[in-house]
DNA sequence: TCTGGGGTCCTAGGACCC
DNA sequence: TCTGGGGTCCTAGGACCC
């Protein structure tokens, strides 16, 4: 058996772990830039707080209801995930980390009685709870499809209490026969219009709908989710992250930038957070691209759209490197080339691509190999940034004006990771 | 009138995830 | 005024090979 262990409203939960006042209160976290809401708390959900509601439409309830308001805290986030990642480690020796909040777990030495799953499985909840006071939710089934059902009523409904187990047909029947086709692990909206169109409206409905159909409309992926429902697992548990195979940075501006100076200075700025990236997963890359564009949602004064501009550019490199200064040279060629005036951008981005392991590159033929120098300065510079501060040492082609960064007005401390954010017991 | 068969590799676009 | 960021995988079609 499987279980997936999935943290509840956990941006929201991370901010309350520090900040009790918090409870019972509705609570949102905004996505980057402070756009849109991207976690909210059970009291927000129930004001009719919908996923993704851009920020200045909130607004309109704020004057009604007490609503707390928090800016992405990836920092705090990321240190809390890796905390419950390292509980559960406690209680499984295979843990496969499958989002910040998420992590398939590997029940074989919990036996299969289903009150032994059960009592183990709580166990871990209240254990997860007393040291990172983040509540999760459990489901346990026999593939990963399946877990991701059992997680899902293991959330809604009261009785459960946190934990659901799919371990016989009967039960699994059971839940599949209840369980909304478009809800699916794997399934999207396309895939949902698709099956609706055909009838198909319930996850035992697509279980038992013929192969030769599953793999011509959804591919084989929706042929392994089939299997997946049918107990037959296709998705099996990965322990070890493999490495990324492209590495993208691109936050939007805090406001709309027209000229050519600032998007250069904050493409530079983009490319040195992707190169740490890249040179903390011990790669090169072999391809730069580089992409902007201006804001969609824009409207003229006339009241018609905006003129829109998207652009993207790649260069393949003559060798892979790691070098923040060399890609530097090329992510500002490709800017130069695809960059137009006249237009009030919203953002530009980087994209390290064609990623091989650093110390298996490719030598070029008719070309000098890439500056080991250069390499070795971009290491001291990362050891540098670590210890003072990010951007301490910094390349000045990333500009000294950073009024194009983006916005967080309602950032919350870093509680765990920064000496003076430290709490102070009273 | 009639024009083979069997492959590989790359890319863009489309689907999905959190 | 104001609408996020960062990924993976699959397929069809085009270009190429002998």
């Amino acid at each position: 058996m499987l279980g997936l262990v999935d943290c509840n409203n956990f941006y929201v939960s991370c901010e309350r772990s520090f900040n009790p006042a918090l409870e019972g209160k509705p609570v949102v976290v905004l996505s980057n830039n402070d756009g849109c809401v991207i976690a909210r708390s059970s009291e927000a959900k129930a004001l009719g707080i919908k996923m993704g509601l851009p920020y200045f439409q909130l607004k309109e309830l704020l004057s009604q209801h007490e609503i707390k308001i928090f800016s992405s805290n990836y920092t705090l986030y990321g240190d809390m995930s890796a905390r419950v990642m390292a509980t559960l480690g406690q209680f499984s020796e295979e843990v496969e980390t499958y989002s910040i909040d998420e992590a398939f777990i590997n029940l074989e030495a919990w036996g299969n009685a289903h009150s032994d799953l059960l009592i183990m499985a709580q166990n871990l909840r209240a254990t997860v709870g007393r040291w990172t006071r983040i509540p999760v939710s459990i489901g346990v089934a026999p593939t990963k499809t399946l877990c991701k059902v059992a997680n899902y009523f293991s959330k809604r409904s009261p009785e459960n209490d946190g934990v659901l187990i799919l371990d016989t047909p009967a039960r699994i029947t059971e839940a599949l026969s209840d369980f909304p086709v478009a809800e699916l692990w794997g399934i999207g909206s396309r895939y949902a219009a698709v099956l609706r169109r055909n009838d198909i409206r319930t996850a035992a409905q697509l279980r038992d709908a013929p192969d030769e159909w599953i793999n011509r409309n959804l591919t084989v992926n929706g042929l392994r989710t089939a299997y997946e429902l049918r107990g037959l697992p296709c998705k099996m548990l990965e322990t070890e992250a493999a490495p990324k195979k492209a590495i993208c940075t691109s936050p939007s501006f805090g406001r709309l930038v027209p000229d050519l100076k600032t998007v250069s200075e904050a493409l530079v700025t983009h490319l040195s957070r992707a190169a740490e990236k890249l040179r903390k997963q011990g790669s090169a890359a072999g391809t730069v691209t580089v992409f902007l564009h201006t804001n969609r949602f824009k409207i003229s004064p006339n009241g018609q759209p905006a003129r829109q501009y998207y652009n993207s550019l790649s260069a393949q490199l003559p060798h892979p490197t790691a070098s923040t200064t060399e890609l530097t040279g090329y992510a500002q060629a490709l800017l130069k080339t695809v960059f137009r005036f006249g237009y009030a951008y919203q953002k530009v981005g980087v994209i390290l691509s064609n990623l091989v392991p650093i110390d298996h590159r490719q030598a070029a033929i008719f070309t000098d190999g890439p500056d080991e120098r250069l390499v070795r300065l971009s290491a001291t510079i990362d050891r540098l940034n670590h210890r003072y501060g990010r951007d301490k040492v910094r390349l000045a082609a990333a500009g000294y004006d950073n009024t194009w960064h983006h916005k967080q007005q309602w950032m919350s401390p870093a509680y765990t990771t920064r000496w003076r954010d430290i709490l102070t017991v009273k």
